[in-house]
DNA sequence: CTGTTAGCGCTTTCAA
DNA sequence: TTGAAAGCGCTAACAG
């Protein structure tokens, strides 16, 4: 092999009997020593021997081999989208993270972005994957989407232990971890209810999808709480973009309807605020002394370089990430689902647009 | 297990040995067909009985038991910080679709973002990172980095073919892929000149890596072969962020000396060509109208929002992903290497601001 | 406390 | 053309 450089080195070769042999001990000594387990007590001086012949040799475990006679694997599977479209990648990192911390691996399987439909190719390509892990005798699998929404999984999935994070599926009968988006849509209603806002603008997403759902109810909700009446006239829905967000607050803007335009405007997500401040900044109007916005998502790459930068609800993918592996290691070790969905905080995240 | 639906599954239980006995014939056969060997022919009607029991028993090879006895294993293993630092997360994807193709798994690591240094914490994740990847025993490894940079690599990770992607050992002895910066460069200030520019101004990153380095140079090239002779005084370089755009930007377009300012930019990466753009409007100047602007990475996000879309270069992650794995497999197939060093083009992507 | 003995599910010579 | 048999490297009873 051209490249290859330490010469005498463990790739092929050194096996568990090779590392008994140099202790002067069995193949059992060496398998419970290294797997540190508890039922058999061992002398500290063999234990010493056998981890010294372990260095010295430079012997080093067939992952394999041992899931093979172990019957069960270190391995779970993520089979997500998220790759070809990196928006919530963060949930990759979260699960890398703590499937790491739980000396896990992940075997990720990456499919491209489909909208759920469950007669596309797409279908066949997530199938295939999941037949792909199973082949791996994963323990169990994680289904990530790159956006909170109703998927259809490969009806395999079903065979072995699996969790949804960022969405769910639509029989809701696998466990699932989805972001609060109703607590976040309040927190963000909240907030500008606090600088003394009364007149709160909504520019809401395709309202079929549950971020624009939830979002809303929780506009309702802190308006209901405040005591202040929702005028329906303040909401508006666009098309997710920048461009979307542009024509909303234009319309928003120019309505000077009986009790004039808002003082505020809560954005269902990054983009779409980016396109409002463009709207307002044509208006003449200053952000925030004029009129405040606060958005949804925390995009980094738009919410931090808007001018001023953008308060917003920030998309918890890490933390959905870790819970989903934590989650699937409790149902793998066996236990019992206790909530069948769980909700993950979506923070306020405070810059300078209110 | 609560989560378990399809009753009596394949998962743990159907064996080759099961399948053999259904279709009454020895487990060998059953091998050589799953694995279409051609060295024994196997009668069609025997082939034909063994899938049928393959089918009705749902019986699924293991992956694992199969790579312990056949010594090799159908898995890469790739380490890298992009998880982490999403920017060149298409590695990830070209890579990942092109082991698809070769059926092949990625097994990945993700690492914290380092800058290289060897003697940080960072590298011993790495390093741990590569002994779970070897003790997995994949068959190869590749190495990503999220910018273009010289690494140092755990040392073990010479024991097995390894391909290092979008970044490059030292001592240079690891075959790597890396983008063609250069010739980026060279036909970005290519196109300026096309154009008809011929007061370039060059907004460079720092210096000392290799980016800088290719794209200057490329710059040079255009130049020397257009037959203009470049002038020290419209070569700048700044912080790699919109606000180090800006001030370079502003330092350039002040500078009302011998021969005027440039009537072009040229942006070593899209984030200071944003910042470039502010500086550009302060002055009263028109993009492209009064001066060109050209940048480089094409970060989506950027360059497709900015008003006027920001035409510029882009790395081809993808592709470097993709021949990353080609390389891998050529590579433990034992063949020998041909380039040590391969250089993947960067396209110029046409918008609206040259 | 340590060693013996069977496998785990598959590949792969080698005979038949 | 097919089958028997011997492992791959490890775990896990069960004896000693």
């Amino acid at each position: 092999m051209a490249n290859r450089t330490t010469p005498a080195s463990a790739q092929r070769g050194v096996t568990m009997a090779d590392v008994a042999r140099h202790a002067g001990v069995s193949r059992t000594a060496v398998s419970f020593v290294l797997s540190s387990r508890e039922t058999a007590s061992i002398s500290e001086d063999t234990k010493h021997r056998i981890l010294e012949a372990v260095q010295t040799l430079g012997y080093r475990p067939n992952a394999g081999a041992r899931a093979l006679a172990s019957q069960r694997s270190d391995w779970y599977g993520l089979v997500t989208e998220i790759v070809t479209a990196p928006f919530a990648v963060n949930i990759i990192k979260g699960a890398q993270d703590q499937a790491w911390l739980d000396k896990r691996f992940l075997l990720i399987a990456s499919t491209e972005q489909g909208g759920g439909r469950p007669d596309s190719e797409h279908a066949g390509m997530e199938e295939a994957a999941v037949e792909k892990l199973l082949e791996q005798r994963v323990a169990g699998i994680l289904y990530a989407a790159t956006w909170h929404r109703a998927v259809s999984v490969p009806e395999i999935i079903r065979e072995i232990p699996t969790v949804l994070i960022n969405c769910f599926d639509a029989e809701g009968t696998l466990p699932s971890i989805v972001p609060d988006e109703r607590g976040g849509g309040r927190r963000a209603t909240e907030r500008l209810l606090a600088a003394g806002h009364r007149r709160i603008g909504f520019i809401n997403l395709d309202p079929d999808i549950p971020a624009a759902v939830g979002r809303l109810e929780g506009y309702y909700d802190a308006l209901a709480t405040a005591g202040v009446a929702p005028d329906p006239g303040l909401i508006v829905s666009g098309h997710a973009t920048a461009d979307g967000g542009y024509t909303a607050a234009r319309e928003l803007l120019d309505r000077s309807g009986k009790a004039g335009r808002p003082t505020a405007l809560f954005c269902a997500n990054d983009r779409m605020a980016m396109g409002a401040y463009d709207a307002i900044k044509e208006h003449g109007l200053a952000i925030p002394h004029d009129i405040a916005v606060i958005g949804f998502d925390n995009q980094e790459l738009i919410a931090a370089y808007l001018r001023p930068k953008l308060t917003t609800v920030a998309l918890p993918f890490e933390e959905m990430g870790a819970l989903g592996v934590q989650t699937l290691a409790s149902l793998t070790a066996g236990q019992p689902i206790t909530a069948h969905q769980q909700m993950v905080d979506c923070p306020l995240l405070e810059r300078f647009s209110v």
